[in-house]
RNA sequence: CGAGGCGUAGCGUAGCCCGGCUCAACGCGCCUGCUUUGGGAGCAGGAGAUCGCAGGUUCGAAUCCUGCCGCCUCGACCA
Protein backbone atom coordinates (compact mmCIF):
# COMPACT_ATOMS: atom_id res chain seq x y z
CA UNK A 1 0.00 0.00 0.00
CA UNK A 2 2.62 2.92 -1.27
CA UNK A 3 1.63 6.19 0.03
CA UNK A 4 0.47 8.80 -2.70
CA UNK A 5 2.46 11.87 -1.53
CA UNK A 6 3.89 12.80 -5.44
CA UNK A 7 1.43 14.09 -8.02
CA UNK A 8 1.96 12.35 -11.47
CA UNK A 9 3.95 14.05 -13.95
CA UNK A 10 1.25 13.34 -16.08
CA UNK A 11 -1.07 15.15 -13.98
CA UNK A 12 0.50 18.41 -13.22
CA UNK A 13 4.30 18.88 -14.08
CA UNK A 14 4.84 21.79 -12.08
CA UNK A 15 3.43 20.32 -9.06
CA UNK A 16 5.15 17.03 -9.39
CA UNK A 17 8.29 18.95 -9.74
CA UNK A 18 7.69 20.95 -6.33
CA UNK A 19 6.33 17.57 -4.66
CA UNK A 20 9.53 15.72 -5.32
CA UNK A 21 11.92 18.76 -3.90
CA UNK A 22 9.49 18.36 -0.90
CA UNK A 23 9.58 14.42 -0.64
CA UNK A 24 13.40 14.13 -1.26
CA UNK A 25 13.82 17.08 1.33
CA UNK A 26 16.22 19.14 -1.03
CA UNK A 27 14.89 22.70 0.05
CA UNK A 28 11.67 24.95 0.91
CA UNK A 29 10.50 27.92 0.73
CA UNK A 30 12.11 30.42 2.93
CA UNK A 31 10.45 33.31 5.19
CA UNK A 32 11.52 35.50 2.89
CA UNK A 33 10.12 36.01 -0.48
CA UNK A 34 11.35 34.41 -3.69
CA UNK A 35 14.24 32.84 -1.70
CA UNK A 36 14.70 28.92 -0.55
CA UNK A 37 16.32 27.03 2.16
CA UNK A 38 18.64 24.37 0.59
CA UNK A 39 18.52 21.62 2.72
CA UNK A 40 21.03 19.12 3.15
CA UNK A 41 19.65 16.37 0.79
CA UNK A 42 19.90 18.82 -1.38
CA UNK A 43 22.72 20.60 -0.85
CA UNK A 44 24.99 17.24 -0.84
CA UNK A 45 23.63 17.59 -4.56
CA UNK A 46 25.00 21.31 -4.97
CA UNK A 47 28.64 20.43 -3.17
CA UNK A 48 29.13 16.80 -5.75
CA UNK A 49 28.36 19.76 -8.73
CA UNK A 50 31.01 21.96 -7.12
CA UNK A 51 33.71 19.28 -6.54
CA UNK A 52 33.55 18.42 -10.08
CA UNK A 53 33.16 21.25 -11.91
CA UNK A 54 36.10 23.28 -9.90
CA UNK A 55 38.38 20.13 -10.19
CA UNK A 56 37.46 20.65 -13.99
CA UNK A 57 37.96 24.58 -13.80
CA UNK A 58 41.57 23.58 -12.12
CA UNK A 59 42.34 21.66 -15.02
CA UNK A 60 41.93 24.21 -17.46
CA UNK A 61 43.97 26.37 -15.39
CA UNK A 62 42.22 28.67 -13.21
CA UNK A 63 41.89 29.71 -9.91
CA UNK A 64 39.55 30.88 -7.48
CA UNK A 65 39.12 33.75 -5.03
CA UNK A 66 36.34 36.01 -3.63
CA UNK A 67 35.43 39.59 -4.82
CA UNK A 68 32.59 41.31 -2.70
CA UNK A 69 29.23 40.87 -2.55
CA UNK A 70 27.81 44.51 -2.50
CA UNK A 71 29.05 46.96 -5.93
CA UNK A 72 28.68 50.74 -5.68
CA UNK A 73 25.97 52.05 -7.17
CA UNK A 74 28.09 53.62 -10.13
CA UNK A 75 29.81 50.64 -11.08
CA UNK A 76 26.90 49.41 -12.72
CA UNK A 77 25.72 52.29 -15.03
CA UNK A 78 29.32 52.35 -16.74
CA UNK A 79 28.36 49.58 -19.12
CA UNK A 80 25.63 50.84 -21.07
CA UNK A 81 24.20 47.14 -21.89
CA UNK A 82 24.84 45.57 -18.99
CA UNK A 83 22.93 47.97 -16.70
CA UNK A 84 19.94 47.86 -18.98
CA UNK A 85 20.01 44.20 -18.83
CA UNK A 86 19.74 43.70 -14.71
CA UNK A 87 18.41 47.10 -13.79
CA UNK A 88 15.44 45.96 -13.27
CA UNK A 89 16.09 43.32 -10.92
CA UNK A 90 18.42 44.75 -8.41
CA UNK A 91 18.43 44.49 -4.68
CA UNK A 92 19.80 48.19 -3.53
CA UNK A 93 21.26 48.91 -0.19
CA UNK A 94 20.64 52.19 1.41
CA UNK A 95 21.27 52.47 4.94
CA UNK A 96 24.05 51.05 7.39
CA UNK A 97 22.29 51.28 10.63
CA UNK A 98 18.90 50.54 12.53
CA UNK A 99 17.23 51.86 15.78
CA UNK A 100 14.62 51.30 18.11
CA UNK A 101 11.63 52.26 16.89
CA UNK A 102 9.66 55.53 18.37
CA UNK A 103 6.64 53.97 19.15
CA UNK A 104 8.94 51.25 21.39
CA UNK A 105 7.65 48.27 18.84
CA UNK A 106 11.20 46.84 17.67
CA UNK A 107 13.64 48.83 15.29
CA UNK A 108 13.00 51.16 12.44
CA UNK A 109 15.95 52.14 9.62
CA UNK A 110 17.79 55.05 11.07
CA UNK A 111 17.20 57.75 8.38
CA UNK A 112 20.29 59.79 9.79
CA UNK A 113 22.76 56.80 8.40
CA UNK A 114 21.85 56.81 4.85
CA UNK A 115 24.70 55.68 2.78
CA UNK A 116 26.32 58.39 0.33
CA UNK A 117 26.18 56.01 -2.18
CA UNK A 118 23.90 53.46 -2.74
CA UNK A 119 24.90 49.45 -2.69
CA UNK A 120 23.84 47.09 -5.07
CA UNK A 121 23.58 43.24 -4.39
CA UNK A 122 25.73 41.88 -6.97
CA UNK A 123 23.35 40.41 -9.56
CA UNK A 124 26.94 39.40 -11.38
CA UNK A 125 30.19 40.34 -10.40
CA UNK A 126 31.96 41.23 -13.89
CA UNK A 127 31.51 45.35 -12.71
CA UNK A 128 33.34 45.10 -9.38
CA UNK A 129 35.64 42.59 -10.90
CA UNK A 130 36.80 44.70 -13.65
CA UNK A 131 37.33 47.50 -11.79
CA UNK A 132 39.98 45.53 -9.63
CA UNK A 133 41.42 44.01 -13.00
CA UNK A 134 41.98 47.74 -13.84
CA UNK A 135 44.63 47.83 -11.21
CA UNK A 136 46.55 44.09 -11.47
CA UNK A 137 47.14 44.54 -15.09
CA UNK A 138 49.54 47.02 -17.12
CA UNK A 139 51.37 44.49 -19.18
CA UNK A 140 51.11 41.58 -21.73
CA UNK A 141 52.89 39.54 -19.32
CA UNK A 142 49.67 40.24 -16.41
CA UNK A 143 47.94 38.10 -18.87
CA UNK A 144 45.76 36.06 -19.14
CA UNK A 145 43.76 35.78 -15.99
CA UNK A 146 41.48 33.15 -15.33
CA UNK A 147 40.06 33.08 -11.79
CA UNK A 148 36.47 31.64 -11.22
CA UNK A 149 34.05 32.61 -7.96
CA UNK A 150 32.00 30.63 -6.18
CA UNK A 151 29.26 32.84 -4.94
CA UNK A 152 26.02 33.96 -4.24
CA UNK A 153 23.95 36.59 -6.44
CA UNK A 154 20.88 38.17 -5.77
CA UNK A 155 18.25 38.90 -8.82
CA UNK A 156 14.89 40.26 -7.75
CA UNK A 157 12.97 37.99 -9.62
CA UNK A 158 8.91 38.70 -9.53
CA UNK A 159 8.08 34.93 -9.86
CA UNK A 160 10.06 32.27 -8.60
CA UNK A 161 10.72 28.61 -8.46
CA UNK A 162 12.68 26.54 -6.19
CA UNK A 163 16.40 26.04 -7.90
CA UNK A 164 15.06 26.98 -11.25
CA UNK A 165 14.54 30.76 -10.25
CA UNK A 166 15.35 32.58 -6.84
CA UNK A 167 15.83 35.57 -5.44
CA UNK A 168 19.15 34.67 -4.29
CA UNK A 169 21.19 31.77 -5.93
CA UNK A 170 24.51 29.92 -5.87
CA UNK A 171 26.42 29.86 -8.49
CA UNK A 172 30.32 29.83 -10.00
CA UNK A 173 31.37 33.00 -12.26
CA UNK A 174 34.62 32.71 -14.27
CA UNK A 175 36.31 35.85 -14.98
CA UNK A 176 39.02 35.71 -17.13
CA UNK A 177 41.23 38.37 -19.06
CA UNK A 178 43.06 37.86 -22.29
CA UNK A 179 45.49 39.64 -25.01
CA UNK A 180 43.35 38.50 -27.64
CA UNK A 181 40.36 37.99 -29.26
CA UNK A 182 41.12 34.79 -30.46
CA UNK A 183 42.36 33.77 -26.77
CA UNK A 184 39.00 34.75 -25.11
CA UNK A 185 37.03 33.20 -27.82
CA UNK A 186 38.84 29.59 -27.51
CA UNK A 187 38.32 30.39 -23.36
CA UNK A 188 34.40 30.86 -23.96
CA UNK A 189 34.30 27.59 -26.00
CA UNK A 190 36.41 25.99 -23.65
CA UNK A 191 34.20 26.67 -21.05
CA UNK A 192 31.65 25.72 -22.85
CA UNK A 193 32.65 22.10 -23.85
CA UNK A 194 33.36 21.96 -19.75
CA UNK A 195 29.95 22.80 -19.05
CA UNK A 196 29.02 20.22 -21.90
CA UNK A 197 30.66 17.51 -20.70
CA UNK A 198 29.73 18.25 -16.73
CA UNK A 199 26.42 17.93 -18.01
CA UNK A 200 26.64 14.90 -20.36
CA UNK A 201 28.85 12.66 -18.04
CA UNK A 202 28.40 13.95 -14.46
CA UNK A 203 24.79 14.19 -14.86
CA UNK A 204 23.31 12.22 -17.56
CA UNK A 205 21.58 15.36 -18.97
CA UNK A 206 22.37 15.61 -22.94
CA UNK A 207 22.86 19.31 -24.22
CA UNK A 208 22.44 21.08 -27.49
CA UNK A 209 25.15 23.56 -26.94
CA UNK A 210 25.34 27.07 -29.62
CA UNK A 211 25.57 30.49 -29.76
CA UNK A 212 22.84 32.95 -28.14
CA UNK A 213 20.86 35.10 -30.73
CA UNK A 214 21.14 38.72 -30.09
CA UNK A 215 17.66 39.43 -28.41
CA UNK A 216 18.81 36.12 -25.71
CA UNK A 217 22.65 36.85 -25.22
CA UNK A 218 24.08 38.18 -22.24
CA UNK A 219 23.66 41.72 -21.18
CA UNK A 220 27.25 43.56 -22.11
CA UNK A 221 28.71 40.43 -23.59
CA UNK A 222 29.80 40.29 -27.89
CA UNK A 223 28.08 36.92 -28.09
CA UNK A 224 27.17 34.48 -25.75
CA UNK A 225 27.38 30.53 -25.81
CA UNK A 226 24.92 28.03 -23.75
CA UNK A 227 23.94 24.90 -23.14
CA UNK A 228 20.35 23.93 -23.42
CA UNK A 229 18.73 20.71 -22.13
CA UNK A 230 15.33 19.37 -22.47
CA UNK A 231 12.95 18.58 -19.22
CA UNK A 232 10.80 15.69 -19.37
CA UNK A 233 7.99 17.83 -19.95
CA UNK A 234 9.40 18.78 -23.40
CA UNK A 235 10.71 22.55 -22.35
CA UNK A 236 14.32 23.64 -22.78
CA UNK A 237 16.32 24.55 -19.80
CA UNK A 238 19.54 26.75 -20.15
CA UNK A 239 22.16 25.06 -17.91
CA UNK A 240 25.06 27.05 -18.32
CA UNK A 241 26.46 30.12 -20.10
CA UNK A 242 29.95 31.31 -21.33
CA UNK A 243 30.37 34.87 -22.76
CA UNK A 244 32.80 36.18 -24.87
CA UNK A 245 32.72 39.96 -23.34
CA UNK A 246 34.96 41.24 -26.34
CA UNK A 247 36.38 45.05 -25.14
CA UNK A 248 33.12 46.25 -23.82
CA UNK A 249 34.26 46.25 -19.53
CA UNK A 250 37.80 46.46 -20.57
CA UNK A 251 36.67 49.72 -22.51
CA UNK A 252 34.02 50.99 -19.56
CA UNK A 253 37.21 50.36 -17.05
CA UNK A 254 39.55 51.46 -18.94
CA UNK A 255 41.13 48.51 -18.75
CA UNK A 256 44.23 48.46 -20.66
CA UNK A 257 47.95 46.56 -21.21
CA UNK A 258 50.41 47.34 -22.98
CA UNK A 259 51.54 44.65 -25.75
CA UNK A 260 55.12 43.23 -26.48
CA UNK A 261 54.77 45.43 -29.60
CA UNK A 262 54.95 48.97 -27.41
CA UNK A 263 51.02 49.65 -28.32
CA UNK A 264 48.72 49.59 -25.54
CA UNK A 265 45.74 48.02 -25.75
CA UNK A 266 42.48 47.27 -23.85
CA UNK A 267 41.98 43.60 -22.78
CA UNK A 268 39.70 41.24 -23.94
CA UNK A 269 37.52 38.88 -21.62
CA UNK A 270 35.19 36.25 -21.00
CA UNK A 271 32.78 35.12 -18.37
CA UNK A 272 30.52 31.97 -17.57
CA UNK A 273 28.35 30.89 -14.73
CA UNK A 274 26.73 27.82 -13.77
CA UNK A 275 24.09 27.71 -10.66
CA UNK A 276 21.99 25.89 -8.62
CA UNK A 277 19.51 25.90 -10.88
CA UNK A 278 21.61 22.57 -12.41
CA UNK A 279 19.92 20.87 -9.33
CA UNK A 280 16.63 22.04 -10.64
CA UNK A 281 17.60 20.45 -14.26
CA UNK A 282 18.94 17.34 -12.61
CA UNK A 283 14.99 16.56 -11.06
CA UNK A 284 13.85 17.10 -14.35
CA UNK A 285 15.99 15.18 -16.51
CA UNK A 286 15.95 11.99 -14.69
CA UNK A 287 13.31 11.38 -12.23
CA UNK A 288 9.86 9.47 -11.53
CA UNK A 289 6.81 9.60 -10.75
CA UNK A 290 8.07 7.54 -7.43
CA UNK A 291 10.57 10.03 -6.72
CA UNK A 292 14.04 11.78 -7.35
CA UNK A 293 16.51 9.25 -9.11
CA UNK A 294 20.10 10.79 -9.32
CA UNK A 295 22.84 9.79 -11.47
CA UNK A 296 25.66 7.89 -9.84
CA UNK A 297 28.24 10.23 -10.47
CA UNK A 298 26.17 13.21 -8.28
CA UNK A 299 24.70 10.97 -5.68
CA UNK A 300 26.32 11.58 -2.47
CA UNK A 301 25.36 8.23 -1.16
CA UNK A 302 25.64 5.60 -4.06
CA UNK A 303 24.25 3.12 -2.29
CA UNK A 304 22.11 2.21 0.96
CA UNK A 305 22.28 -1.25 3.01
CA UNK A 306 18.75 -2.27 4.23
CA UNK A 307 18.88 -4.78 6.85
CA UNK A 308 16.29 -6.69 7.39
CA UNK A 309 15.26 -8.91 10.62
CA UNK A 310 12.93 -10.25 13.18
CA UNK A 311 14.39 -11.24 15.98
CA UNK A 312 17.48 -9.91 18.16
CA UNK A 313 19.63 -12.80 16.93
CA UNK A 314 18.53 -12.25 13.12
CA UNK A 315 19.86 -8.56 14.06
CA UNK A 316 22.81 -9.43 15.41
CA UNK A 317 23.84 -12.13 12.33
CA UNK A 318 22.24 -9.55 9.66
CA UNK A 319 24.34 -6.64 11.01
CA UNK A 320 27.22 -8.71 10.82
CA UNK A 321 26.76 -9.97 7.62
CA UNK A 322 25.70 -6.01 6.61
CA UNK A 323 28.69 -4.55 7.87
CA UNK A 324 31.03 -6.85 6.16
CA UNK A 325 29.73 -6.12 2.52
CA UNK A 326 29.41 -2.34 3.63
CA UNK A 327 32.92 -1.87 4.02
CA UNK A 328 33.49 -4.12 1.19
CA UNK A 329 31.91 -1.95 -1.13
CA UNK A 330 33.50 1.13 0.57
CA UNK A 331 36.77 0.00 0.15
CA UNK A 332 36.07 0.12 -3.57
CA UNK A 333 35.77 3.46 -3.29
CA UNK A 334 31.47 3.78 -3.43
CA UNK A 335 29.76 5.71 -0.96
CA UNK A 336 27.67 3.43 1.05
CA UNK A 337 25.07 3.93 4.11
CA UNK A 338 23.73 0.95 6.12
CA UNK A 339 20.50 2.05 7.45
CA UNK A 340 20.42 -0.08 10.56
CA UNK A 341 17.68 2.24 12.37
CA UNK A 342 15.07 0.63 14.53
CA UNK A 343 11.33 1.51 14.61
CA UNK A 344 11.05 1.74 10.50
CA UNK A 345 9.67 -1.22 8.86
CA UNK A 346 12.35 -2.39 5.55
CA UNK A 347 9.22 -1.76 3.55
CA UNK A 348 8.96 2.09 4.70
CA UNK A 349 12.80 2.28 4.50
CA UNK A 350 12.35 0.92 0.37
CA UNK A 351 10.46 3.82 -0.08
CA UNK A 352 12.28 6.26 1.72
CA UNK A 353 15.47 6.03 -0.30
CA UNK A 354 13.57 5.37 -3.44
CA UNK A 355 12.36 8.71 -3.21
CA UNK A 356 15.48 10.18 -2.56
CA UNK A 357 16.92 8.98 -5.57
CA UNK A 358 19.85 6.35 -4.22
CA UNK A 359 20.99 4.68 -7.27
CA UNK A 360 21.51 1.19 -5.65
CA UNK A 361 20.00 -0.62 -2.66
CA UNK A 362 20.98 -3.57 -0.88
CA UNK A 363 18.71 -5.81 1.17
CA UNK A 364 19.87 -8.11 3.15
CA UNK A 365 17.54 -10.86 5.50
CA UNK A 366 18.12 -14.15 6.92
CA UNK A 367 17.44 -15.77 4.09
CA UNK A 368 20.72 -13.78 2.51
CA UNK A 369 23.00 -14.58 5.21
CA UNK A 370 21.79 -18.15 4.75
CA UNK A 371 22.18 -18.50 0.95
CA UNK A 372 25.65 -16.17 1.15
CA UNK A 373 23.76 -13.71 -1.28
CA UNK A 374 22.06 -10.12 -1.34
CA UNK A 375 19.18 -8.75 -2.96
CA UNK A 376 20.60 -5.77 -5.33
CA UNK A 377 17.81 -3.00 -6.55
CA UNK A 378 18.64 -0.28 -8.70
CA UNK A 379 16.77 3.25 -8.66
CA UNK A 380 16.45 3.76 -12.98
CA UNK A 381 13.93 0.61 -13.22
CA UNK A 382 10.97 -0.42 -12.34
CA UNK A 383 9.28 -3.74 -10.84
CA UNK A 384 11.12 -7.22 -10.98
CA UNK A 385 13.98 -6.00 -13.58
CA UNK A 386 15.17 -3.57 -10.99
CA UNK A 387 15.92 -6.10 -8.56
CA UNK A 388 18.10 -8.81 -8.78
CA UNK A 389 20.02 -11.50 -5.98
CA UNK A 390 23.71 -11.42 -6.44
CA UNK A 391 25.96 -14.11 -5.01
CA UNK A 392 27.83 -12.57 -1.86
CA UNK A 393 31.43 -12.65 -3.66
CA UNK A 394 30.00 -10.65 -6.94
CA UNK A 395 28.56 -7.90 -4.57
CA UNK A 396 31.54 -5.72 -4.81
CA UNK A 397 32.11 -6.08 -8.57
CA UNK A 398 28.35 -6.14 -9.29
CA UNK A 399 27.53 -3.06 -7.03
CA UNK A 400 30.10 -1.02 -9.69
CA UNK A 401 28.95 -2.35 -12.45
CA UNK A 402 25.49 -1.04 -11.66
CA UNK A 403 26.52 1.79 -10.69
CA UNK A 404 28.59 2.23 -14.51
CA UNK A 405 25.10 0.86 -16.26
CA UNK A 406 23.00 3.08 -14.32
CA UNK A 407 24.60 6.16 -15.53
CA UNK A 408 24.75 5.28 -19.00
CA UNK A 409 21.54 3.77 -18.98
CA UNK A 410 20.45 7.88 -17.69
CA UNK A 411 22.16 9.54 -20.44
CA UNK A 412 20.81 7.12 -23.46
CA UNK A 413 17.20 7.49 -21.73
CA UNK A 414 17.51 11.23 -21.53
CA UNK A 415 19.23 11.11 -25.13
CA UNK A 416 16.48 9.41 -26.67
CA UNK A 417 13.79 11.23 -24.94
CA UNK A 418 14.92 14.45 -26.47
CA UNK A 419 15.98 13.12 -30.06
CA UNK A 420 12.36 11.66 -30.40
CA UNK A 421 11.01 15.00 -29.56
CA UNK A 422 13.10 17.57 -31.65
CA UNK A 423 11.80 17.79 -34.95
CA UNK A 424 13.19 19.09 -38.25
CA UNK A 425 10.49 21.53 -39.30
CA UNK A 426 9.97 23.17 -42.49
CA UNK A 427 7.07 25.35 -42.35
CA UNK A 428 5.96 27.89 -39.61
CA UNK A 429 2.59 26.15 -39.40
CA UNK A 430 4.64 22.90 -38.33
CA UNK A 431 6.09 24.16 -35.53
CA UNK A 432 3.26 26.35 -34.17
CA UNK A 433 1.78 22.89 -33.88
CA UNK A 434 4.45 21.31 -32.36
CA UNK A 435 5.10 23.82 -30.15
CA UNK A 436 1.31 24.40 -29.08
CA UNK A 437 0.30 20.84 -28.79
CA UNK A 438 2.52 18.12 -27.66
CA UNK A 439 5.78 20.19 -27.85
CA UNK A 440 9.66 19.48 -28.17
CA UNK A 441 12.40 20.77 -29.84
CA UNK A 442 12.20 22.29 -33.23
CA UNK A 443 15.51 22.54 -35.52
CA UNK A 444 14.55 25.04 -38.50
CA UNK A 445 16.56 27.32 -40.56
CA UNK A 446 16.58 30.91 -39.23
CA UNK A 447 17.61 34.11 -40.83
CA UNK A 448 15.89 36.50 -37.93
CA UNK A 449 16.05 39.09 -36.89
CA UNK A 450 15.12 40.51 -33.19
CA UNK A 451 12.26 41.42 -34.88
CA UNK A 452 11.25 38.13 -35.78
CA UNK A 453 12.36 36.95 -32.70
CA UNK A 454 9.61 38.83 -31.05
CA UNK A 455 6.94 37.27 -33.28
CA UNK A 456 7.59 33.69 -31.78
CA UNK A 457 6.28 34.86 -29.06
CA UNK A 458 2.84 34.51 -30.43
CA UNK A 459 3.40 30.84 -29.69
CA UNK A 460 4.93 31.52 -26.56
CA UNK A 461 8.84 29.98 -27.76
CA UNK A 462 12.20 31.48 -28.27
CA UNK A 463 15.17 30.71 -29.78
CA UNK A 464 17.25 28.75 -27.76
CA UNK A 465 20.46 28.56 -29.67
CA UNK A 466 22.01 28.66 -32.67
CA UNK A 467 23.64 25.38 -34.06
CA UNK A 468 27.25 25.21 -34.73
CA UNK A 469 27.16 24.21 -38.60
CA UNK A 470 31.06 23.64 -39.44
CA UNK A 471 29.95 22.54 -42.64
CA UNK A 472 28.30 25.33 -43.82
CA UNK A 473 24.70 24.34 -44.95
CA UNK A 474 22.20 25.80 -46.04
CA UNK A 475 18.24 25.85 -46.15
CA UNK A 476 15.20 28.35 -46.12
CA UNK A 477 14.32 30.48 -42.98
CA UNK A 478 11.05 28.91 -41.86
CA UNK A 479 9.72 32.73 -41.26
CA UNK A 480 10.46 34.23 -43.96
CA UNK A 481 12.16 31.86 -46.51
CA UNK A 482 15.32 33.45 -47.47
CA UNK A 483 18.43 31.25 -47.48
CA UNK A 484 20.75 31.39 -44.61
CA UNK A 485 23.49 29.23 -43.12
CA UNK A 486 21.63 29.45 -39.29
CA UNK A 487 20.35 26.21 -37.77
CA UNK A 488 18.56 27.22 -34.77
CA UNK A 489 16.67 25.39 -31.89
CA UNK A 490 13.20 26.85 -31.62
CA UNK A 491 11.35 25.63 -27.81
CA UNK A 492 9.50 26.60 -24.87
CA UNK A 493 11.57 27.37 -22.14
CA UNK A 494 11.78 27.94 -18.32
C1' C B 1 3.43 43.50 -12.25
C1' G B 2 -1.69 41.71 -14.72
C1' A B 3 -5.69 37.53 -14.45
C1' G B 4 -7.50 33.42 -11.59
C1' G B 5 -7.28 30.13 -7.27
C1' C B 6 -5.80 29.17 -2.27
C1' G B 7 -4.20 30.17 3.08
C1' U B 8 -7.54 25.90 9.42
C1' A B 9 -1.71 21.21 13.96
C1' G B 10 4.60 19.23 10.62
C1' C B 11 1.75 17.67 5.81
C1' G B 12 -3.12 16.99 3.29
C1' U B 13 -8.07 18.44 4.16
C1' A B 14 -13.52 19.13 6.32
C1' G B 15 -16.18 23.05 8.54
C1' C B 16 -17.13 29.02 5.73
C1' C B 17 -22.56 30.09 1.09
C1' C B 18 -26.93 29.72 5.91
C1' G B 19 -22.28 33.55 12.15
C1' G B 20 -23.82 30.58 18.30
C1' C B 21 -24.72 23.26 20.96
C1' U B 22 -17.33 23.49 17.14
C1' C B 23 -11.72 28.10 21.52
C1' A B 24 -12.43 23.51 16.15
C1' A B 25 -12.96 17.74 13.25
C1' C B 26 -10.56 13.88 10.13
C1' G B 27 -6.33 11.19 7.57
C1' C B 28 -1.03 10.98 7.45
C1' G B 29 3.14 12.21 10.43
C1' C B 30 5.08 12.84 15.71
C1' C B 31 5.59 10.81 21.23
C1' U B 32 4.85 6.30 24.87
C1' G B 33 3.92 1.04 25.44
C1' C B 34 3.12 -3.85 23.58
C1' U B 35 2.92 -6.89 19.26
C1' U B 36 5.51 -6.56 14.43
C1' U B 37 9.53 -6.29 10.40
C1' G B 38 11.48 -9.51 2.59
C1' G B 39 7.62 -3.05 -0.59
C1' G B 40 5.26 2.86 3.25
C1' A B 41 2.70 -2.74 9.89
C1' G B 42 -1.38 -3.36 14.05
C1' C B 43 -3.64 -2.06 18.66
C1' A B 44 -3.99 1.18 22.93
C1' G B 45 -2.85 5.79 24.99
C1' G B 46 -0.86 10.86 24.19
C1' A B 47 1.22 15.73 22.52
C1' G B 48 0.26 19.27 18.92
C1' A B 49 -4.00 25.03 16.02
C1' U B 50 -4.44 32.37 19.51
C1' C B 51 -8.27 28.98 12.01
C1' G B 52 -2.09 33.72 7.22
C1' C B 53 -1.66 38.96 9.58
C1' A B 54 -4.14 43.65 11.01
C1' G B 55 -8.47 46.21 11.51
C1' G B 56 -13.95 46.37 11.31
C1' U B 57 -19.35 44.60 11.80
C1' U B 58 -21.82 41.85 15.90
C1' C B 59 -24.11 40.22 22.41
C1' G B 60 -21.03 36.49 19.74
C1' A B 61 -16.47 35.59 13.88
C1' A B 62 -12.53 30.05 11.24
C1' U B 63 -17.40 31.65 9.10
C1' C B 64 -19.51 38.43 7.05
C1' C B 65 -16.62 43.28 5.37
C1' U B 66 -11.84 46.13 4.38
C1' G B 67 -6.63 46.30 3.96
C1' C B 68 -2.03 43.78 3.91
C1' C B 69 1.20 39.41 3.46
C1' G B 70 2.36 34.67 1.46
C1' C B 71 1.74 30.40 -1.82
C1' C B 72 0.02 27.99 -6.49
C1' U B 73 -1.53 28.18 -11.88
C1' C B 74 -1.40 31.20 -16.32
C1' G B 75 0.70 35.71 -18.80
C1' A B 76 4.91 39.81 -19.23
C1' C B 77 10.60 39.52 -17.45
C1' C B 78 14.71 36.38 -16.50
C1' A B 79 20.09 31.83 -15.16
Amino acid sequence: MAKRNITKRSENYSQWYLDIIREAQLAENAPVRGCMVIRPNGFAIWEKMQRTLDDMFKATGHVNAYFPLFIPKSYLSKEAQHVEGFAKECAIITHYRLKNAEDGNGVMVDPTAKLEEELIVRPTSETMIWSVYKNWIQSYRDLPILINQWANVVRWEMRTRLFLRTAEFLWQEGHTAHRTYEEAEEETLRMLNVYRTFAEDYMAMPVFTGRKTEGEKFAGAEHTYTIEAMMQDRKALQAGTSHNLGQNFAKAFDVKFQDSDGDVKYVWATSWGLSTRMIGALIMTHSDDRGLVLPPKLASQQVVIVPIWRSDDEKAMVLNYAERIEHEIRESGITVHLDDRDGYTPGWKFNEWEVRGIPVRLEIGPRDVQGKNAMVARRDMEGKAAKQIVPRDAIQAQVNQILKDMQNNLFEKARAFRDQHTYDLKTYGDMKELLEGEGGFARVWWNGTPEDEEKLKEIKASVRCILPNPAGEKGACILTGKETDQRVIISKAY
